[in-house]
RNA sequence: UCCCCGGUAGCUCAAUCGGCAGAGCGGGUGGCUGUUAACCACUAGGUUGGCGGUUCGAGUCCGUCCCGGGGAGCCA
């Protein structure tokens, strides 16, 4: 009997095999007199096996069928190889042809795409050495951000898709309808909807996520979130999967050093668990990428106050297109500046002014700026937003009157506060940029499988 | 949504002042070779993003729409 293997297992093994299965797609195929090397891949990791094929035993029209993208099912030996670039190799006994892909209609080529154009082929676009590392670091990314969360005692809890408070202050809102748009004339009565109510998909979990803390200790979601913004930037999808731990008993100190350790330690476990990957973003997407990983692995992150960052901007050396003033909110331009020229790693930026923050995040004792946190860094930018939450009722509610909101609509977000209030803190990280930050590839657009962006739901 | 740049062969790009539509890669055919982005020769391949206009003549100029990239805003 043939023992299935999958490539990478094959590339690790310690001895020959007699009696292999392997089952994948031809990534290149090269002839030489009497027989042909195959490269298969499995999807199993970056690297390719070299099958070697006797042209004895096998009829030229199906030889020729063998091309770039065909799957097959290659039964034969693992051997060491005689020829230089690799360790061990597949004698074939047969290859099986699974899948053609006709050589003058398979869009991939045996050459560099760009990603644009892969873009318009995001159905196998998968399968190419970069979309595929992609793949792999985004699932274990994702398996990393549970590790590093259950091994520290955190709970994962699921906030709802659908929400029905639409006053976030998070973004534009999809709606969420079970009326016929098509028949409806004139206005809206959203009394009859399914709900009842105007309904939205999530722009973010953390009101969820605080009950949950405010009852299990620490907790986090991890799931998608919607914003209908109409923005056209390599950095901003329509859907995306954001990760929002909240802590009951913290503080924002507790919240930046939650922050910095998550980040360090998901950096090091894909160093370790996606090595190959990583060295291949490092190598011919990003020189930089494994200086600035190093550094992140390395150095404490910079911490300054809003207020520090203004006088910062102000002395530096560089015209800016935007005013630096106490009050407004830092550009882009100047949260680039502070993370890649100045500091050159990671910076929080914390004790924001309350007028441009939200609402629930807490008043300092200055009485003028709130407990809130946003992380820079170089290339990517904002990658985390957090706050510690306000837990004083009154000073809540005077919150909320200054700003027009209604108590009614929060009268459980208020409860929290009435009955057994903690000082709390999260924050929210976009699971897109952090792949962005890590792999070096520079729009959202490529790291997830199927963007959703404005005009765009091809897939 | 705003500003800038672009859209020419399957892919990546060139085409002078408005004057015959080009190359490399990929594909096909043949050759060579334990090959490694294989190599050599030959060959096919075009509604120049769509629509409209100016002109004897438009890939090239004008208008408009669509699509892509970069920057900005919004944010994660």
């Amino acid at each position: 009997m043939f023992m299935r293997l999958k490539v990478k297992e094959a590339l690790n093994a310690l001895e020959e095999k007699q009696g292999i299965v392997l089952k994948g797609w031809i990534r290149t195929r090269r002839d030489s007199k009497g027989f042909s090397f195959l490269e298969i891949n499995d999807g199993s990791c970056l690297k390719n096996i070299q099958v070697v094929l006797n042209w004895e035993n096998i009829e030229k029209e199906y030889l020729a069928k063998l091309t770039t993208g065909a799957s097959v099912v290659v039964e034969g030996d693992l051997v060491e190889s005689p020829g230089k670039g690799q360790k061990w190799e597949v004698s074939a006994r047969t290859v099986l042809l699974v899948g053609e892909a006709p050589a003058d209609s398979y869009p991939l080529q045996k050459k560099r795409h760009s990603d644009e154009f892969l873009r318009t082929i995001a159905h196998l676009r998968p399968r190419t050495n970069k979309y595929g590392a992609l793949n792999r670091v985004r699932s274990a990314l994702a398996f990393g951000v549970h590790k590093f969360f259950q091994e520290r005692g955190f709970f994962y809890v699921h906030a709802p898709i659908i929400t029905g408070s639409d006053c976030e202050g998070a973004g534009e809102m999809f709606t969420v309808t079970a009326l016929d748009l098509k028949s409806l004339k004139g206005k809206t009565d959203f009394k009859e909807d399914f709900f009842g109510q105007e309904a939205h998909l999530t722009v973010s979990g953390q009101l969820e996520a605080e009950i949950l803390a405010c009852a299990l200790g620490d907790v986090y979601t991890f799931g998608p979130t919607f914003r209908a913004e109409n923005s056209n930037t390599p950095r901003h999808a329509a859907e995306f999967w954001m990760i929002e731990p909240e802590m009951a008993f913290a503080d924002l100190k507790d919240d930046m050093d939650l922050a910095e350790d998550m980040l360090k330690w998901l950096v090091g476990y894909i160093q370790e668990v996606c090595k190959d990957e990583i060295e291949l973003f490092g190598r011919f997407l990003d020189k930089e990428l494994f200086a600035l990983l190093e550094s992140v692995l390395q150095e404490p992150f910079a911490r300054i106050s809003y207020t520090e960052a203004i006088e910062l901007l102000k002395k530096a050396k560089k015209d800016f297109e935007y005013p630096v003033e106490y009050g407004l909110d830092l550009q882009t331009e100047h949260e680039r500046y502070l993370s890649e020229e100045y500091f050159k790693k990671p910076v929080f930026v914390f004790d924001y002014p309350k007028e441009i923050k939200a609402f629930y995040m807490r008043l300092n004792d200055d009485g003028k700026t709130v407990a809130a946190m946003d992380l820079l860094v170089p290339r990517v930018g904002e990658l985390v937003g957090g706050s510690q939450r306000e837990e004083r009722l009154d000073v809540l509610v005077a919150r909320m009157k200054e700003l027009g909101l209604s108590e009614e609509d929060y009268w459980w977000y208020l409860d929290l506060r009435r009955f057994g209030t903690v000082p709390h803190a999260g924050f929210g990280l976009g699971f897109e940029r952090l792949i962005m930050f890590i792999t070096g590839i520079s729009n959202i657009r490529d790291v997830i499988p199927f963007p959703r962006t404005p005009r765009n739901l091809e897939f």
